[in-house]
Parts: structure tokens; C-alpha cells; sequence
DNA sequence: ACGAAGCCCTGCAAGC
DNA sequence: TGCTTGCAGGGCTTCG
């Protein structure tokens, strides 16, 4: 459940269910994540009220009066709403129970998602304190790009991935938005020109925005898994090698940049 | 500072 | 059918 609109579409989903509402007790049955979940999320959240459910990038910010949670879902990290008789199956780690009678779930079954708990302000967390700028917020546009593309020689797939520079752009969206953009993902970061990041960060807006829409018809209840599939059919070249590129239709190739599945039109893409 | 590679972990599909 | 291999939407850590 891992890039910015199903993070989007999941705090949506679950904020208005718990903001307000007290912890009655926090369960933990697999204290190791990606880091060990602190002892001290249990007696400091329980009997607390939750006042926000806020999202920075990829990461749900839990916040109370004494502290905040904050969330990572990993690639397969899922939080459910749950009735509070239902007990925990296989990979589910976390409960938090309300007094709305309700559990909220997490279930990871890879456990490269967090959990982790601070007193302090959590923007200043050393996970949260070297983000880049919210895309679907000011802040995020062409300028900025070409500002922290300045010298450097990565592929520009790579660069829009690097939370540094912009949170919440994973490999699904960045090879999307790049296909948008016309931009080829291996190009060396530095070497684009303020014009076409400018375009790129339109349409990473664009890409974002379109996923949050559709996660959010297709996500409204959270009663089955909440997996993919769902914008799949819109997608324009992650996952399609070999199809006709919809724009020229010239087959979709599939590369390897940083390790990660790349895909892209070599006709449409520059 | 930057960039590439390794690694954390489980589940699934493809290939033999 | 059963085994092995590779791959998966993230991102921290290490190394050069």
C-alpha cells in the first residue's frame, strides 16, 4: 500500500474514524518493523485523545497531547479499521483500539514499514526532518527542480524519487509522470532544462492527483484488502513492457535504473 | 556531497 | 507437482 495516494487515500479513509476519539489500549504483537516499536507507544498513547491525522510525504502523523505516532507503510504495510472482538491474523503487528468500539490495524507483511513514537515535534524527527516539498502543496514547481538538479549527474528517474527533493514520487508514479512529461528517465538530472522540469512537475502533479481521485472511488470503503489493480487500467507504461506506447505506438521497453523497474517509450521519451 | 549497491522481509509467479 | 529463482509499489545504510 506504498506510494503518496494510497498513503492519501488511506489517511482519508481512516482520519475521520479516529480524530477525537480516545485510545482505549495499544496492542502490539510483532515489536519488529523496519526499527523496534518503542516501549513507551503503549502507556504514553493509551488514554489519549486523537487530534489529527496529518500525512508528510509517505508517513501518517498520528498526533496526541503527549506525543505522535508516526506511520510508515512500507510496500506492504496496510492500516484497517477492525471491530474491536476481531483478533490479530498472520503479519498484523499493531492494534490501536478506540473507545469507538474499533480497532485500527496494521498489517505489514514484509515489515519495511515503521512505527514510531516521539514526545517531540515530529517535522523535526530524523525520518521526517530532511523531506523535500509536499507535490500537491506551494512550494513544488519547475524552479525547485532545476534549483536541486544543479550538478548533479543522476538519472533524472532516480532524482524525482529522492525524497530530498520531492516526497511521495515512487516508482510507479515517477515512471508515469516522466512518460507525461516526455522526458527519457535515464537522463542525467542536471542536464534537463528549466522548461521541461517544468512540465515534469506538472504532470507529477497531475499523475498524483488522478490516483488520489480514483484510490479514493475505488478505496471509499475499507472493507476488502484495499490492494491494486484499481488504477492499473490507467496506467500508462508502468507494468506494460512490450505494449503500444498510447501516445505513438512504438512498444513500451523495460530497463533497470537504481535497481528499480523502469519502463518508458524511446520514440516519445527525449 | 554524491551515487551506486546492499540490505531489511515475505509472498507470489515463472521457469525448470 | 515441487523446487528454485527472481521480482515486488520503499528507503535506510554502507561504501567508494
Amino acid at each position: 500500500m506504498p506510494e503518496l495516494p494510497e498513503v492519501e487515500t488511506t489517511r482519508r479513509g481512516i482520519g475521520p474514524q479516529i480524530v477525537g476519539r480516545e485510545v482505549v489500549r495499544v496492542d502490539v504483537y510483532q515489536r519488529h518493523l523496519r526499527w523496534p516499536i518503542s516501549p513507551r507507544l503503549q502507556n504514553e498513547l493509551r488514554g489519549q485523545t486523537v487530534d489529527a491525522l496529518e500525512r508528510r510525504g509517505k508517513y501518517l502523523l498520528l498526533r496526541s497531547a503527549t506525543g505522535t505516532l508516526i506511520l510508515h507503510l512500507g510496500m506492504t504495510g496496510n492500516l484497517r479499521m477492525v471491530p474491536a472482538t476481531w483478533r490479530p491474523g498472520r503479519h498484523d503487528h499493531l492494534d490501536i483500539l478506540f473507545d469507538s468500539d474499533r480497532r485500527l490495524r496494521l498489517n505489514d507483511s514484509r515489515r519495511f514499514g515503521a512505527a514510531l513514537w516521539t514526545r517531540a515535534d515530529p517535522l523535526r524527527h530524523p525520518r521526517l526532518r530532511h523531506l523535500g516539498p509536499e507535490p500537491l502543496a506551494g512550494g513544488f514547481d519547475g524552479d525547485h527542480l532545476v534549483t536541486c538538479a544543479a550538478g548533479r549527474r543522476c538519472a533524472v528517474k532516480s532524482f524525482i524519487m529522492d525524497a530530498s527533493v520531492v516526497v511521495g514520487v515512487g516508482n510507479i508514479y515517477a515512471n508515469e509522470a516522466l512518460f507525461t512529461a516526455g522526458i527519457s528517465p535515464g537522463r542525467a538530472a542536471g542536464s534537463i532544462s528549466r522548461r521541461r522540469y517544468s512540465l515534469l512537475a506538472d504532470a507529477i502533479r497531475k499523475v498524483l492527483q488522478e490516483a488520489i481521485a480514483a484510490g479514493g472511488t475505488t478505496l471509499r470503503d475499507f472493507s476488502v484488502d484495499g490492494r491494486p489493480g484499481f488504477f492499473r487500467t490507467e496506467l500508462k507504461v508502468y507494468g506494460r513492457e512490450g505494449d503500444p506506447c498510447p501516445r505513438c505506438g512504438n512498444p513500451v521497453h523495460k530497463l533497470k535504473i537504481g535497481q528499480r523497474a523502469t519502463f518508458h517509450c524511446g520514440h516519445c521519451q527525449r
